[in-house]
DNA sequence: TTGTAAGCGTTATCAA
DNA sequence: TTGATAACGCTTACAA
């Protein structure tokens, strides 16, 4: 396989002038370009993209890591963020760690070998302390509120929506108000957490336990939350679901055992997927594929940033 | 940030003793290993993976080309692909194609230029021939049956498949059948419209074309088949759906429309994903996280062999 | 406008 | 067991 070198002979110049040519330099007469050109085509030519990377020192290279990527909040994300790598000429690689933290090192490993200029974590499992420690090796990006953190995120006040969709229920006469979430740990869900308990403190409200269904990921999930539900003597009469497809889920559910909508259980869904549209879910709308955009367009600016994301609710008929 | 050369100062020995440490090769003395070893903790050192893959001419990167991630089918694809990736310590780079010929070259380029080892394509966009001018660089494996081209595949006969289902249709009763699905060009949908053709012929059908539903991706899709449905004198009595999120797509509609299944109109859906279990679609079932992870594992082995998954009717309630 | 030569940070070969 | 030293293939001062 030829080399720059070997372009060089061939066409009788020199490797600098070689490189120029291959990097679209100016200062090549056009005669020597020609002949490199020439060259280029006669031996099939391809570069090394690992010496670049290596005499760079960079390697238009963006870690992305997510737990799966068979979910549409993730999918939508990593979609924005696909979106502007194209658009600039970076690549991802994909770290799929379905929550565990050994797999977000693994990342973290790749950012400190320089095989990454940036790693963006759409959900983070680890301790901040490993991020801070690993913040000299390049950009990290987070989905969650780090102001005041020397840390770049763009992210959703987790809190506020909540807040506000609980307030919003309580509005329409709900007072027994549950909620699904995807994992029960994290920071996003630390936040929402919150908010509902303050919620339930400002109006004097009882926390039962059994009102907050985690595990909640996907359409089949609803399942199971309905029959947790069906099993109890005192139903809440309301449910945030942190995801539409569960959301979705928890509507076929219901059809199927006759459990009326909003009547018996009213339901707010979260990301404005188009199933909500189409099975008429009320929901909190979240620009996922805009988060990513930013996501990506902090990971290569290099600048420390923090940038709040506003959401939507949107009304139709599960509430 | 300190390199081999640094540590070999501190430590008091070459080089190759360093990397001999750093790779675990053995015939180093445990008093040079440990001075080594010091000097590692003592300058934080992290091996700059590029300056590796140059010399070792390998990057343990492997390409995965796919139209999105946020449809099942391919994630659950990559999902066996990251599956056997982590277990044999290889990274994914993703290429989201949005069935772009171009974005599948930039694939294509990476291989050229050697910053991944070997390539999945899981739906191809580009030409045969361009693959096999790539192959020289690298490993490419193919979703659609490539015996006798000297590619390596991880396949399902397309064809049989199709064919069996209609059979399953007609011996149900059914005379009037359409399909639903993604891209109208493709192997894979062109060995379906051949099989649905050939079934036609076999019984002297005739072939309709507003039958043929494509562009059926999503869940929400499912809307706009039945709304056409819905508008013609003469509706088919069943339909083959390429994915069971738009045969899930499909039920709500019907429900929503009181159309009955099976009774007007059958479905049978593909991939037995968890939403067919829950709302009882019968369904094909396709291995696809066993596809990718054999997909992966035709990418590091280097041979050229070809392996074809069966798959498995399941009959549920919507035939 | 062109070229020389010094990096970039490893691994691999070969001799000691 | 150890160490010089030559690759690996490209970019980039710097000099001309």
């Amino acid at each position: 396989m030829a080399n720059i070198r070997d372009l060089a002979k061939m066409a009788g110049v020199s490797v600098t002038t070689v490189s120029r040519v291959l990097n679209h330099h100016p200062y090549v007469s056009e005669e020597k370009k020609k002949a490199v050109l020439e060259a280029i085509k006669a031996t099939n030519y391809h570069k090394n993209i690992n010496a670049v990377h290596l005499s760079k020192g960079k390697t238009k290279l963006i870690g992305v890591v997510l737990p799966f990527s068979d979910h549409p909040y993730f999918a939508l994300l990593l979609k924005g963020i696909a979106k502007q790598a194209l658009e600039n000429n970076y690549k991802l690689v994909l770290f799929q760690t379905d929550y565990m933290e050994s797999r977000e090192m693994e990342a973290l490993q790749m950012l400190e070998q320089k095989q990454i200029d940036a790693l963006i974590i759409c959900s983070r499992s680890c301790g901040l302390s490993i991020i801070k420690e690993h913040l000299q090796f390049g950009p990290i990006i987070l989905c969650e509120n780090m102001k005041g953190h020397q840390i770049s995120s763009t992210f959703v006040n987790h809190y506020k929506i909540f807040f506000d969709a609980l307030m919003y229920l309580y509005q329409k006469g709900h007072k027994t108000i549950g909620y699904c979430i995807g994992r029960k740990s994290g920071a996003n869900s630390w936040n929402r957490d919150r908010a509902y308990r303050d919620f339930l403190k400002k109006y004097g409200l009882p926390y039962y336990p059994e009102y907050v269904f985690d595990q909640c990921f996907h359409f089949e999930d609803g399942e199971k939350v309905i029959d947790q539900i069906k099993k109890m003597d005192k139903p809440p009469s309301a449910l945030l679901v942190t995801s539409d497809q569960v959301a979705a889920g928890i509507v076929i559910c219901c059809q199927k055992h006759q459990i009326a909508i909003p009547g018996e259980i009213a339901i707010i869904g979260f990301d404005n997927e188009p199933i909500s549209r189409m099975m008429n879910i009320t929901t909190v709308e979240i620009p996922l594929v805009e988060m990513g955009e930013n996501l990506f367009r902090q990971a290569v600016s290099g600048e420390i940033s923090n940038h709040e994301i506003s959401v939507k609710l949107i009304e139709r008929g599960t509430v």
